[in-house]
DNA sequence: TCAAAGACTATGATATATCATACAAGTTGC
DNA sequence: GCAACTTGTATGATATATCATAGTCTTTGA
């Protein structure tokens, strides 16, 4: 059976959680998807990343960033700014109005994450983030080779 | 700090899995995605149920999964063929070459599941499932209003 | 200083995610 | 037996995921 099978409980965790978070989010009204947000938040705590630096915060890759970040800056949210120093790259920075989304999308992030944690102890949420960051570690290491090439 | 978010370990484990296991897969060089492997398996335990009903085991829309099946039997993985009852639905069934490629994918699968949870013992996956699977109850819940209406 | 190597970004191709909607076919109520 | 409703599938539009690659710019090394 698929449902006894671990991966597949937490597939199911992050996309309930996706939905929930997004459907909260739009019906606030608030235009912006998650993953923009979490872009967005990446530039704010770090406003000298290249897109391969942001993509590796935020699971993605280098290919999926660029196309996030010209969704952001055409809407306005970010502003590039050529970087004299670095032909290639631009200096990114929060607009006005990307801070004002942030700022308005705040507390539906708290409330969606405190609805998805009830029942969950301190101690149950410190466990669980040490199992999951086990796997993130051992899906981070070269595959076992089951066709070892001699 | 985006990295003590719980929910951004989720991200990342899944995402890290996903990752570690279609790589291993197509290090192998069996031309198939996560995804489309599991919808093959859904088809392979039930042989009778709607598109929506697939979409509701495999946490996907009714969408996604039309335009999987489509690719499946594109690529000779899948057959359909019409019910005599139901003028809109068809029979779905996993073909000679579906059955093989599933058959070729199974010990990799096995593999990447035993590398992903290695470390962790029973009683730890035990737990993770029933913490992850409440997290989804949660998500599932109607959301809590913020603007509630009088 | 110049050529090779490396770093950074952009984009084409394909797959998936999601919403909305169109269309077809079945079901129900009267 | 027909209209209204419901169910099932397909698809357009847009966003994200990923690989591969092209194009630009920088750094390195002799």
């Amino acid at each position: 059976m698929l449902s006894s099978i671990l991966f597949y409980s937490l597939d199911k965790a992050i996309r309930s959680y996706r939905r929930f978070a997004q459907a909260n989010i739009d019906r606030a009204g608030i235009p912006i998807t998650i993953d923009q947000w979490l872009v967005l938040r990446v530039i704010l705590e770090h406003d000298d990343l290249t897109q391969l630096e942001i993509a590796e915060r935020v699971f993605k890759d280098q290919a999926s960033v660029a196309r996030i970040l010209a969704l952001l800056t055409q809407r306005g949210l970010l502003s590039a700014v050529p970087l004299p120093h670095d032909g290639r790259r631009t200096k990114l920075r929060v607009s006005e109005a990307g801070h004002q989304i942030l700022e308005a999308v705040q507390p539906i992030v708290l409330s969606n994450r405190h609805q998805a944690l009830s029942g969950l102890s301190d101690t149950d949420q410190a466990l669980l983030r040490e199992l999951l960051d086990r796997i993130s570690l051992n899906c981070a290491q070269p595959a076992a080779n089951l066709l070892a090439q001699p």
